[in-house]
DNA sequence: CGCGACGTTGATTTGCCTCAACGATTGTGG
DNA sequence: CCACAATCGTTGAGGCAAATCAACGTCGCG
């Protein structure tokens, strides 16, 4: 290809792709552009596809029965994000997806995915190696979370998440560490 | 198969697999049996295979800079048990590997693993079926330790691991939801 | 300009930990 | 087979980390 697809270029960094199968894989994903605030996904809704962000920075978040928000993950470029408890099981989503910052989005229905790892083996590969990764850094998280005191957990964000720290407000840092704003607020105080 | 291998049941529960591949995938394992107590993986040890649980139950924990254990998985029949982060980046285990029952696990070296993900692509497709599932509960217990208390991890820990909660003393089970003992007795009582 | 979103500060409360002590059970060697 | 030690669960007192609540300052934007 003459001119490098973003999203193609990522698969590529991780598994080898023919120009052929490329096409191929382009062809399945579709594109979505976000305005800041929009909604790619909100709770109840029917979670079908699997999303790459070419640009951009999201975040997914739960509410809880008090209506506060909980905040499971941010995305930024080259990342991945999605429900993907509500995407496997094919039940209504618990997670809004949203965009923080204009973005660039290429999503790839759940069904096309599935011929797409039979025509493109390279593909099922890819998802593997990237659901592995992920998994070992959920249960990072995990032994942080339950083991580790606010200020370590922050310390540790800042060190791995430098850029995403730069993007988005404090409070949603204090979110997805699992502490109050105020509380952050006092850890930073030094 | 006349008559039908544990693991491979297993496996053929996920995806399909003819007999002549069956046979190919078992014969890449070994079996391993260990007595109560003992370890199948210690820290500072490289990690190098992937492990199945015919029978038994074991967990794995790592020690914190006080020597402290901090459990992260129970692992019973037909679930799967490793250091993973160690196996993937090939780096020494942080983590310990111990037997609490008298079990018996079958393992596969990361090369061989490799080889029979080219020869039965099943195999590729099974892992990452695996993973993703591990994954999702991953999450799951990530916003349970972020965001609810001793007592609601308790309860969801009681309703959806009855069979292990009866196999292993409740200190572990403390352990594993990331409280002191003290606190879980306390939980209890009512 | 005025309002809403965001961060900060301090007082009070609460969930959970630490530490120490004490039964109950298990298992082990004499 | 018994005595003793080790392991495990429980109880209670005191302390600390983090939440809650309320108030206030600042900034950016319509």
């Amino acid at each position: 290809m003459a001119f490098l697809h973003p999203l193609i270029a990522h698969i590529q960094s991780v598994v080898d792709l023919s120009e052929e199968e490329g096409k191929t894989v382009l062809e399945a994903y579709r594109k979505k552009e976000l305005r800041k605030k929009e909604f790619l996904l909100q709770e109840g809704e029917p979670s079908n596809h699997m999303r790459f962000i070419e640009k951009g920075c999201l975040r997914s978040f739960f509410l809880d029965e008090d209506g506060k928000e909980h905040i499971q993950q941010f995305g930024i470029e080259d990342w991945w994000i999605n429900d993907l408890y509500a995407y496997l099981t094919q039940s209504p989503a618990r997670l809004y997806i949203q965009a923080l910052e204009p973005s660039i989005v290429w999503q790839v229905h759940r069904e096309r995915l599935e011929e797409l790892f039979i025509q493109v083996p390279a593909m099922e590969r890819f998802y593997r190696l990237k659901i592995q990764r992920a998994y070992v850094a959920s249960q990072e998280r995990n032994m942080q979370a339950l083991y580790q005191t606010a200020e370590e957990r922050y310390f540790h964000f800042r060190e791995h998440y430098r850029s995403i720290e730069q993007r988005v407000p404090q409070y949603m840092i204090a979110s997805f560490l699992g502490i109050t704003p105020e509380h952050l607020s006092a850890i930073r105080k030094k």
